[in-house]
DNA sequence: CTGAAAGCGCTTACAG
DNA sequence: CTGAAAGCGCTTACAG
């Protein structure tokens, strides 16, 4: 391996000297041109690492997400690693499986690692605050004392409501499953009740349970079945609390003879398209993932630099057509 | 921060000896305990950064992929993040994004970040082979002098002729996209034409030719309605060579009128699921992501410990059933 | 078994 | 402007 020093004996200077070129400080042209081509000529790389021992930065960004399988998940850390590599940062991916224990092997190992700052999407509340020192920045968590980016999930409840009553619905049914540590999926139910009760729309709610592990298919097919009369369900517009869950029901509404969106709307909740890249799955509350990347990246960032940065960052959502709605 | 240091004044010993207890080193049972007790007390955390730079060892590996919002880059890499954990290793994340320059830059960072191994899918050949000392192991490319873990993309070709005829099929058609550089992909097609030419059926070739900006929609719905006559497709069995270019086909058939799989079956390459986890999109050949990765990351760990590994591994694929083939 | 010391590859005051 | 030296947080022979 080729080093400073290597470069420094070829140049005939001293290594302080081969630093400073190598990180812009002034040196005579003279010197510059001999260090510069001995780098060439050994093709020297400079270890980050010794570099970082000294001056407390790596450049290096912990991006921790419960898995990158999920397309959300996978199309924030697509933006994210997209953007640190802009500012020159490096990501280093940690999947939390959904498994708090490994949520804090990883946080303590980025802390170990000395990353200069921690991204992303975990659930462990404790673990985090010893994070201490290192910045933190939050997405769709917004815990105490760390800063946090996400999506207007009130209004995008608000959204979908709105949508299915214009589109013609009269009895809504909200279907929600996750943690319920994740408030996030909470607020999207409110801001749903919240526009049917001024709407003056009857609105249920089905909580589905956890879906780490899949969805609870069979309590959705079964509550659905109790909720219909004549073949036709009672309800004739529904909301799911992910895009996930709303191919999950659909395939339920499917598997029940139902037409959608004939007979019953359904909106889901992410934007997720075919591939990733395609067509909308269905009609959804699209998050705008690009921007909450980005400005994800921005705060941490900010907050590495010392700099001031906003506590909760809230990123509007739109609704998107995706065939499983009317008109 | 609090370091070796701080714990070795703290415990009342010399620095050495906290190293050793660290690294599991015998030292008396007395000072074990005192200085286990100072590191829980004051909270230490190796600095990994610094041990490597004695050790030479980061315990990071650099994983390269065109990008991760491709479901079939997200889910190789899904597994080998799962699997290098394991080991316990940390993944530093590349996304060229289908750039040859962003996959020199990656190439070099790391390098320059002293990773132990690269893993990944990069078509950059030169910049490769002048990473030199650091273990290399590529996934569907077998450049030279780097290990390669791939699947059998001449046998999934196969398979896909044997399936489409067995079904009924009698007039084939191979449409392909991506860079030629890949000669995976070219493998497919070859294979498929293999079995035709044994099985004595009609077999014709579309390239749509490069596909890092989307597929040529356009370019593949003419060339199907030259070959229709009476409302009817000249070709009663497509294979694609992947499952995303079979998605946009299926577009185009329907945007044809032609019924699938009654009037054409459709098969196509990968096996990506509903959301990367739910139904088959298509009628597939399933490539065995997981095991891939597996022995991907396997090999990377034995190089890095200098143990002698298999120059090329071939995982098997299989034909999986979407919808979109008979019976 | 343990401590003092050298050294990993860098950066950065500090003299000159 | 430049060189020699100290030091970042560790590990590892080497004496004792």
């Amino acid at each position: 391996m080729v080093t400073i020093k290597d470069v420094a004996s070829d140049a005939g200077v001293a290594v302080g000297t081969v630093s400073k070129v190598l990180n812009g400080h002034y040196v005579s042209a003279e010197n510059k041109r001999k260090v510069e081509e001995s780098v060439e000529r050994l093709g020297y790389q400079m270890n980050y690492y010794a570099r970082g021992l000294k001056t407390q930065y790596t450049y290096t960004v912990a991006v921790i997400v419960p898995d990158i399988l999920t397309p959300f998940f996978a199309c924030l850390v697509y933006y994210i690693e997209k953007e640190l590599y802009r500012y020159g940062y490096r990501t280093f991916l940690c999947q939390s499986m959904h498994d708090a224990e490994k949520d804090v092997y990883y946080l303590q190992l980025a802390r170990q690692n000395k990353v200069d700052g921690i991204l992303g999407i975990t659930f462990n509340t404790t673990e985090l605050s010893k994070a201490g020192d290192i910045p933190v920045v939050m997405i769709d968590r917004h815990l105490e004392n760390s800063i946090c980016v996400t999506s207007d999930n009130f209004n995008g409840g608000e959204l979908a409501a709105g949508q299915l009553i214009d589109r013609g619905s009269r009895n809504l049914l909200f279907i929600r499953s996750g943690s319920l540590l994740s408030s996030e999926t909470l607020k999207r139910g409110d801001g749903f009740a919240a526009a049917c009760r001024e709407r003056k729309i009857p609105c249920q709610v089905l909580d589905s349970g956890d879906d780490a592990g899949g969805y609870n298919v069979e309590g959705i097919y079964g509550y659905l079945r109790e909720h219909m009369s004549g073949g036709k369900l009672e309800f004739d517009g529904i909301y799911t609390s992910t895009d996930g869950l709303g191919l999950a029901v659909l395939d339920q509404l499917r598997r029940l003879g139902i037409q959608v969106p004939q007979e019953v709307q359904l909106i889901g909740h992410d934007g997720m398209r075919q591939m990733n890249r395609g067509a909308y799955l269905l009609s959804s509350i699209a998050q705008p993932i690009e921007a909450m990347a980005r400005a994800a990246v921005e705060n941490v960032i900010h907050l590495i630099r010392k700099e001031p940065v906003e506590e909760l960052t809230i990123l509007p959502v739109k609704f998107v057509e995706g065939g499983t709605t009317r008109e």
